[in-house]
DNA sequence: CTCCCTTGTGGAAACGTTTCCTTTGTCTCT
DNA sequence: AGAGACAAAGGAAACGTTTCCACAAGGGAG
């Protein structure tokens, strides 16, 4: 009766700590610790009163003091360069989920490609907050962020990214997803080819790039320069400019999130896709499949990507020497042929050209 | 010169306290803890000394610690259905921005309308981990979450929901969405208009049927029963069925989640857009306006929500006695006419109930 | 019967901060 | 010159938990 004030009272003060708990039920400080994790050794009726003395008063462990003590927070960080990227968002979700059953919280923050912003989070998170780390840092191509990763002494997987270090890296193959591309269009007599490639001081670029390259390379034929772009850097200015160069692009392979830009730009141009221009995405979304044409794209697999990032990050936070050897594990890609892709319309038929001319 | 054995041992063993710096500068602990924060009135000799120190050192701050003696933890954790959906993806950007700015770091988590995840999750954060909440619940109209959200003395907003209680709240109109993408349907002389709504056991759900019940009341009519489905539990089997109504439908109102679904159906059965179905999609993307057809959408703008929602945040943060009132902000929707909404087809033309008859 | 071991329990110590209190030293005013 | 005030700095206490140590009680074996 009285014990509703009482639950009242403490809903609007302080906090309820394990001590109120243990004065409440009669017991000692250890007793109730003892009682809340494992039981190990407990009188049944103690812990009975335990736990009625829990409920009545509301309890709720500080997980913080708890943390403090361990040296643990069972948190990890997760470093993105955007959450708005629909990839991005799908790997963190099942990296949520896989780290979720582990009993590990995901901490998740943007860099937006702020490189300032970028130390801040590392610094934040290296400060014992969290456990484990899994990055995609912006640039790893730059010998100073190899250091600064070299430098935290917390387990750590990255994803996407392969700086020059020693570090446990999980992969999609955009070189073989940007080389079957450009093998497709290479094959239905595309020459010119343009590529709207990730950032290239990534990992994710510089594959993709190397990819087109590889394409070009085992037919004999050599990729014309000025035709790779960076995401961001791809605005209706250069699509236009490729569109009046002496030999006009006849294909394109880009990033999904420039495929409304480019598609834009053909409406506003009166292109037809695929007869002018053919398009693959790198990158799947069902919207994909269903337009008119049909978009050909390049699909990963990034809850794939996630769980195995976060399967690996999972072991190298439990192992006590975790200074085996960095692992670096790729997943596939898939080239999913549909109709924004066709042969090479030779002669006058070609939009591009003949709309050039008139 | 010996300092760098003491750097290279650091990094390998033990954490470096503020203890240890504190012995290597030569000075107390008040010290250094004053020069870390705020430095008021330290002799500038001993500020240098302090400094060095922490260089030499490679100190960094324990902020599990300093949470604990705060009583703060410059968290605030953050709740969504699915960190998949674009809309929820835009709105956690935001809201890291808008809080990243005021110090605060996000912890996310997706429920995935699981409702045990939900509340472990909940639990989770009230352990004094956050010092705010924004929340997106799975569902609202249930006096038990009413009741578990009452009991949380943590101050928190709710984005996209609203329980009976007095909560801070973020809603973005769809009443007003629906209601417009209805009216516009109905100008056009449609009169079988099925709705694909957000969970009706949310408040977003709901005002969308309010919002499409307005419309047709408007003008007088009464909407037919059974054309009110969820996301989720609309497939391919109930557009089939919509179709093969007495009166098939001739218009559809859904949550952009479902287009690419729906546009499969529609290519699937030969039906082309707007002749033979108009489509007006709640939630827009680049996405849906260069489309053939584009799409006609009513937009929201996640992100104003969410700005929204994490200054208000803020503000009940810092709030000295929060028990103010609750607010309750609301961010309109606007319709974007486009191609794939066009005059009901009357007679022979219409492409549902002709195919049906063949 | 005594001694030892086992089982169960209570409480101190420690985790790394910040804050407050005390102490020391210096400066200024009378 | 003495006293009072104020600035600067050192260190103890406290935040809430877990773990370890000590101790009591009980039982079994010698």
């Amino acid at each position: 009766m009285s014990e509703e004030r009482t639950g009242q009272a403490t809903s609007e003060a302080k906090a309820v700590t394990i001590k109120d708990v243990a004065s409440r039920a009669g017991v000692g400080l250890g007793t109730v610790s003892r009682v809340l994790n494992g039981n190990e050794n407990v009188a049944p009726q103690l812990r009975d009163q335990v736990f009625r003395a829990v409920q009545e008063l509301g309890y709720h462990p500080n997980s913080v003091a708890r943390s403090m003590r361990l040296g643990k927070s069972h948190a990890v960080g997760c470093l993105v360069t955007d959450i708005r990227q629909p990839i991005a968002a799908e790997m963190i979700a099942a990296a949520e989920t896989t780290l979720g059953r582990a009993g590990y919280t995901l901490i998740v923050a943007s860099t937006h490609f702020d490189n300032r912003r970028e130390a801040e989070l590392l610094s934040l998170m290296q400060n014992r907050v969290v456990d484990g780390m899994l990055l995609t840092v912006n640039r790893d191509n730059d010998p100073g962020v190899t250091q600064l990763l070299a430098a935290i002494n917390i387990p750590m997987v990255l994803w996407e990214r392969s700086p020059g270090g020693a570090f446990d890296t999980v992969l999609t193959e955009h070189r073989h997803g940007a080389r079957s591309a450009a093998a497709h269009l290479l094959e239905l007599g595309h020459r010119e080819i343009a590529l709207v490639a990730g950032h290239l001081d990534t990992w994710v670029g510089r594959e993709q790039k190397a990819g087109l390259d590889a394409a070009f390379a085992h037919r004999g034929l050599e990729q014309a320069a000025g035709l790779v772009f960076e995401v961001g850097a791809f605005k209706a200015r250069e699509l236009e400019a490729l569109c009046r160069r002496e030999r006009p692009i006849t294909a394109i392979i880009a990033n999904i999130d420039e495929i409304p830009g480019i598609l834009r730009f053909c409406a506003k141009r009166g292109l037809v896709l695929p007869r002018d221009l053919s398009i693959v995405s790198i990158g799947d979304a069902s919207i994909l499949e269903v337009m008119t044409p049909s978009i050909t794209a390049v699909r990963g697999n990034g809850t794939k990507v996630a769980q195995l990032a976060a399967n690996l990050l999972l072991k190298k936070m439990s192992d006590k020497q975790p200074e085996i050897a960095p692992e670096r594990l790729t997943v596939g890609m898939q080239l999913k042929i549909r109709r924004s892709t066709a042969p090479l319309n030779k002669g006058d038929g070609h939009g591009l050209g003949s709309r050039d001319r008139a």
